[in-house]
DNA sequence: CGAATGCTTGACGGTACTCAAAGATTGTGG
DNA sequence: CCACAATCTTTGAGTACCGTCAAGCATTCG
């Protein structure tokens, strides 16, 4: 896939004898949990999942959302337990790997420690352009940015099929994720839906002007490198 | 300095060869412009500064603040252009790095890129709880969160004294990094004195009910492990 | 068919924003 | 040393965006 850097026959045995095993998690089910520190690292192969927080009276804040061929778990390597949770969406596969293994793997293959930190690094953007979202923009312009966000990197991974995507929220997640009420969440995005600028329709997503949306949310992406994949 | 992890003879050593020399920039100067992709990474030696974005309309939101011995620039790495600028608060020391040089810096020296991404983790890990601020606190929690999140830090890394921490920013630093206005950050600043929490003079910090502070900002930082020092 | 979950809408209230202007503080030049 | 500008802080008044409460509607599932 073009989205991704290609790998070489031995980098990718020493994936192979990082990684210790597959596995399934069905939608809505708990990858890791918010209070316990996780043993593993892991990278979504398939389905949608989302990284969160829970103030200690319920508020939740989702931090950003996690698609095939996102690495999670590195965050948590020195948090000491002080973490956040991740949940799968629909149902999800996952490679995992043993994190006290890290260290060994950044000795015996640097390249791969240089990705895994290039890959930190990304993550740290999304959330840096997702805080901008949610200290900065209105609600429409949340909204906007949100929908152009996860289409673009839908489309990135190849999935998006004739202009729908995949959409598996719930107005809740989307609240959740942009700092607003359920309700307010939904009215704006039903205000944006009757201007004409994107469908929902069974759980998949179409975006029908995303100039106006990129416009609305000021946010444009730039075509992006191939990220490697661990 | 007991914050952080001991270093090795090698170690320092290739530390020096990695780094290409020191810059001073004075209060309110730009250490990283923010539509131009940096060619150096930094460690900041001294004084204060920000990490920032800023809409098309001038909206700006404060990403992060950095003290002495934060690593900066590593989310740039990847990000052709599209990044965040750095600005100092008082005048700073830092300590520059080739960029280019880093990928050589993980083959000659595993253990120091291993560092690197624990510091691109441990910085995730706090623009993470900054975007919780941002999205699910409210005014007087967010003020809350960010003075003791401040205080802390600066404690860590032996910048407090008698009770004291040098505090440089001014009002519209807060508002920006919380998400609020000018106005309102203000009011809100106000009432938390009032209510006798902590104390601000001539550019300095006192903290005077940390345990009420924690409470309402539902912020309670353990004890961290020592950090590498790049 | 009833329960559960999620979406939608209206009404109302409050938190936070904008506008405006008056202090306070600092720095600068005559 | 004082006048004046510039910057920052503080406060009041009015407004709007967004949150809360409540209830109706749609869909799915057992």
């Amino acid at each position: 896939m073009e989205a991704f850097l290609p790998v070489t026959a031995q980098q990718l045995q020493a994936i192979q004898s990082f990684r210790t095993g597959t596995r399934r998690v069905e939608a809505g089910g708990t990858i890791v949990d918010e209070h316990r520190a996780s043993p593993q690292l892991f990278t979504l192969y398939a389905g949608w999942a989302f990284r969160y927080k829970t103030l200690s009276d319920g508020r939740r804040q989702i931090l950003g959302f996690l698609l095939p061929g996102d690495f999670v778990g590195l965050q948590d390597e020195f948090a000491d337990g002080q973490t956040h949770g991740v949940e799968a969406v629909t149902d999800a596969t996952l490679c995992a790997f043993a994190r006290e293994r890290l260290w060994a793997l950044f000795q015996t293959q640097p390249r791969l420690g240089y990705d895994i930190t290039w890959l930190a690094a990304r993550e740290e953007k999304l959330v840096d352009d997702h805080l901008v979202t949610a200290g900065r923009r209105n609600a429409g312009e949340r909204v906007a940015m949100l929908l152009m966000h996860l289409y673009r990197r839908a489309q990135r991974v190849g999935m998006v099929r004739d202009g729908w995507v995949e959409f598996p929220f719930n107005q809740q997640h989307i609240a959740d994720a942009l700092g607003l009420s359920l309700v307010h969440t939904n009215k704006t995005m039903r205000r944006l839906q009757r201007l004409g600028l994107y469908k929902l329709d069974g759980g998949w997503l179409r975006i029908l002007e995303p100039h106006a949306l990129e416009t609305l949310g000021d946010y444009f992406e730039r075509p992006l490198r191939p990220v490697p994949m661990i």
